[in-house]
DNA sequence: TGTAAAAATGTAAACGATTACAGTTATATC
DNA sequence: GATATAACTGTAATCGTTTACATTTTTACA
């Protein structure tokens, strides 16, 4: 079994008779070539199917020319991060960066891992949805002059760019939406507090209530992590109290699904019996009974403008730090009362 | 803004008074290094914070040793393919691999462009979860001595490792449940034909009404691409048909959920108006309304083997080639007429 | 204590690119 | 045609490792 490794600059050199030098400058296409030498390199290129070795190119090169993005995501099955990948990948690829995802599943040893290897492998940049007990080694990062790019929310005391979504307006929203349906008594499932967005969330939602009036019952804001089994459980002990609420509005996507298997599984009808408006628009939506009213996060249009802040920090690494604050839309549908389908910004 | 490279092997060798190549052996944990040497090297490493630059170990290293694997994905947002990623990683980390994720969106240049990236990244290997149009590029991998794994299914005329689902038998158990529970008008919505995936479970299907004596009736088995779209627009067709089908068996996750969509658009009871089994069972199955009866395929275990077949390989590279056929799962909710919660496996 | 073998360590050449710097042609100007 | 300048091309060091081979040190044993 033929092992070969690829056809490499000095083979192209050798073959069309100029030294590694020229062939390089043509690559790169670099000044200072005579029109015919140039071409004659490259029918030798073209010829021999020659692709630059990318590991000697980031071994020889500088930081910030290796065009290798490194990203660092919690969560790999959450469809919320999916999006902001395709996102990345999309206009990485239009930059001509290449990406290597370090998916750490929540867990911080995990994460350190592969901090460690994407450091080793050179990479230029990093992107990172920050997750709790991550602060250090992210301003490590940032201290070490990587361009670093915070994806959901920043770091305390820490100066960078930053994408993220108004999750108070988003949550305000929501909630609002089910106060003018009719709704009075309206419960929370949140998700891990340690997560500030979970915390803007909360007082998007309590800001809403206290705009109509309505006072805030603690024993129907509950949040413990922002998995699909807290969703379960959570609304089971919600559903269980003497006066249950009417509403609910969850927190993120897998808290929504397990709020309406335990709705489900208990024949409560939605809206009728309970009402439910969710964070985060997934694609499965519209094929729920009743279609589910949520609030729309693109992550894709994060995707895309974390790459552009990235491409202007590597080209220019003075540029001051920005925060970019991206709108919501609640997409309503029929799980809150209504049997519209309309937007509102 | 400090712009450090990483401690280098050289500064590790200074301090510690030997020479690169003795460091070189503690790190490789080779033999041949006295346990004091090896002890005082260790400290200084450890003193210094230095990890080896995967870079430059890569580019030195000959194939098969430098841990790294290619991975190709059709579709990240196809949550399967999000399981079977993380079986990868799972396993791959265990094994020290590392892996690099190129999704190429179903788009073939893409697909091409991270071959060629990948290629020149000197990965050991490659993962491929084949897509129509693909063949010629995967055919060239194992020519020029790749260990490459396939996902899914094999290619004609190439031998190589192959990890599948029994999507025959996944199909046939699908479709014989809903005529158990007393379907006789049975329609499959049916993905890409030019998938071997999808064909193998058209038969499935046809193999299961043979058995119990019932008529293929061609005008309800229609199939255009694997995605949502698709779904609702058949799913809209088929019962538009004068004598609709009783029930409709989908081929994959996607085409379950534009079903979903239509069906409850037109405000039709599941199961009593139309029945569905969908060929996928994702997370979001038990929180839809009602549970959805699926087929499972365990796309973590077909990382998990992926994986140790890859290691074999790399160990040894003679090794036979096998494929591997893994049994699904019926996974009996509520959405064909009963209400019982079980496993046919 | 001397010597052969074994164990430990060091030296220096790769791997495949980029790039200062030097060296060589070609062009322009008088 | 000589010379200054511009345009082009080549040489060789370098990035951070690994590793074949050479060298030194240690150990074993007569």
């Amino acid at each position: 079994m033929a092992s070969p490794k690829g056809v490499s600059l000095k083979e192209v050199a050798d073959k069309a008779g100029v030294s590694t030098a020229t062939v390089s400058r043509v690559i790169n296409s670099k000044t200072g070539v005579k029109g015919e030498t140039e071409l004659r390199v490259q029918k030798v290129i073209k010829q021999l199917g020659y692709r630059p070795n990318r590991v000697a190119q980031r071994l020889r090169t500088t930081r910030g020319a290796s065009k290798l993005i490194g990203l660092l995501i919690p969560d790999i099955q959450n469809p919320f991060y999916v999006d902001i990948i395709r996102g990345i990948e999309q206009y990485a690829y239009a930059k001509n960066f290449a990406i290597v995802i370090g998916n750490f599943s929540q867990n911080e040893e995990r994460q350190k891992f592969y901090i460690d290897i994407l450091k080793s492998e050179s990479v230029d940049a990093f992107i990172v949805a920050p997750f709790p007990g991550m602060n250090e080694y992210v301003k490590e990062l940032v201290e070490e002059g990587y361009a670093v790019v915070c994806i959901d929310r920043g770091l305390a005391n820490v100066d960078m760019d930053v994408v993220k979504v108004d999750n108070f307006q988003g949550a305000f929203n929501a909630v609002e939406h089910l106060i003018k349906v009719g709704h009075k008594r309206i419960a929370h499932i949140s998700g891990n507090v340690l997560i500030p967005t979970t915390i803007e969330r909360i007082s998007g939602y309590e800001a809403a209530l206290s705009k109509y009036g309505i006072a805030i019952d603690r024993d129907i804001v509950i949040g413990r992590n922002s998995d699909y089994k807290s969703g379960v459980e959570l609304t089971a002990q919600l559903l269980d109290i003497p006066n249950p609420p009417s509403a609910i509005f969850t927190s993120n996507n897998l808290l929504t699904l397990g709020a309406l298997e335990t709705i489900h599984s208990r024949g409560l009808k939605i809206p009728e019996e309970v009402a439910i408006v969710g964070f985060d628009d997934m694609y499965w939506a519209m094929s729920l009974n009743p279609p589910l009213t949520a609030v729309r996060q693109s992550g894709f249009e994060i995707g895309r403008i974390t790459i552009e802040l990235l491409h202007q920090r590597i080209a220019d690494p003075t540029r001051p730090f920005v925060s970019i604050v991206l709108k919501t839309e609640l997409i309503v549908r029929n799980s809150c009362g209504y049997k519209l389908n309309t937007k509102v910004t």
